[in-house]
DNA sequence: CCCTGTGTACTTGTATACAACTTTATCGTT
DNA sequence: AACGATAAAGTTGTATACAAGTACACAGGG
């Protein structure tokens, strides 16, 4: 039914991808930048019209949105849940939750090889700052705390991770956009923060660790609000 | 292929369900049981076999499944994952962190009407003990904890619990049999570590409610890792 | 006017069919 | 005997078909 406008989602992060990954990604794009409108109906053989495939697909990109709470499965339909400035809020609560604990399981690592992982991470991102790759920027972004989860080496932070990771990944995507376009001042400091990340790691003083991370997610929601705050 | 054998999933507890929860409910209880050990393979093909269906609903329990991280979906065939001593601790890391989460945003809010929902849920624990409903018991141990986090009014948190509840359910049912196989005084034991739980909650200082948590959590892993040592 | 019964259109849940791909086994060649 | 090509069986991903159930409009009786 909807006109919902399929949208600009990274082909290359798509690559290998099933049809339902393919629509569960488009959909969650469309939800994270509100094009889907909370409160707004999908219909699985809506969407299967829409994107011109069978209703398999769709149903399991509907499941996948509802494992990730951005939908709700009813009798009729689903509908849309959506993110608002609040919801947004949460999720940077939970990736705080997550992160702190992975962190701190990692100060009690011999943590020379996740370090330097992390540091490549970085170097790779302010060459993609510099080339102004927004997609690249995004995804290092996000790998630099996957990188975290997935080395604190606990399956239900893992798993815990990995019910949330795409929507991560999408929100990020969608406020690069906007930090790229508010000039390379944010963009440096958005590295900057994630440099202070790593430097406190590696001190590897807990208390130092839990309130290095507290900030920087307290940060990047305050810095993400103001730009999300109209959208 | 393999003999994997229907089981006893209580059926009341699969009242509306579609044929797909009800695949993932058996085949959970299979793996938390260790009748489905890790590393086993596991084919749409063979378990709609097994069960009967198509593979429609056997592909949506092995989604689910995979969601909940008991099982690897793999280019062919899922394999179980599986859930060891080491992974029934992290379980019970997550949940304490996720419950510790949730009652400090209690501690916060109006608790009147969550206290008294929960005292009643005791009474009926009480109840249940008596009459030595296990499954009852399992389900109101279970609904009490829920009721904690859904309480905390938190969309993500909400969504993390929903991750995990499942499980979390399939787990209490298999602990609470070996809980009443161990005679009144660990039946009561229980109760009272709930109660203890919902006294410092009542009392909202943060502090103590983080600590009491804490060692609920810590206490419910030791007497759980007593009894599954074995298994 | 309101209430009720019915029919219609639309929804999901499940089964079946087919295509593309991967793995394994078989057979021929060296 | 060892190795490689090829055929065969099994796997998932997707499309289609069907059945059961639900919401909704609409007409008819109170």
């Amino acid at each position: 039914m909807s006109g919902a406008t399929r949208m600009l989602y990274p082909s290359s992060w798509l690559r290998g991808a099933s049809l339902g990954e393919a629509i569960s990604c488009e959909l969650r794009l469309g939800i994270v930048t509100g094009k889907l409108k909370p409160g707004e109906k999908l219909s699985e053989n809506g969407i299967a019209a829409d994107f011109g495939t069978s209703r398999s697909p769709v149903r399991e990109a509907l499941r996948t949105l509802s494992g990730e709470g951005l939908i709700r499965l009813e009798r009729m339909g689903a509908v849309v849940v959506g993110l608002g400035a609040e919801e947004v809020r949460e999720l940077y609560d939970v990736r705080c939750l997550i992160e702190s604990f992975a962190q701190e399981r990692l100060s009690r690592m011999d943590r020379e090889p996740i370090l330097a992982r992390l540091e490549r991470i970085l170097d790779r991102m302010e060459l993609a700052a510099k080339h102004k790759d927004i997609e690249e920027f995004a995804l290092l972004d996000f790998t630099f705390h996957e990188t975290i989860v997935e080395e604190a080496n606990h399956s239900r932070i893992r798993q815990l991770w990995r019910s949330i990771r795409q929507l991560v990944l999408t929100v990020m995507l969608v406020t690069t956009e906007d930090v790229f376009g508010e000039g390379e001042a944010r963009v440096a400091a958005v590295i900057g923060k994630h440099r202070a990340l790593l430097d406190s790691l590696r001190s590897g003083d807990e208390t130092e660790v839990r309130e290095q991370v507290r900030t920087y997610f307290a940060d990047s929601f305050a810095t993400l609000d103001h730009t999300l705050g109209r959208a």
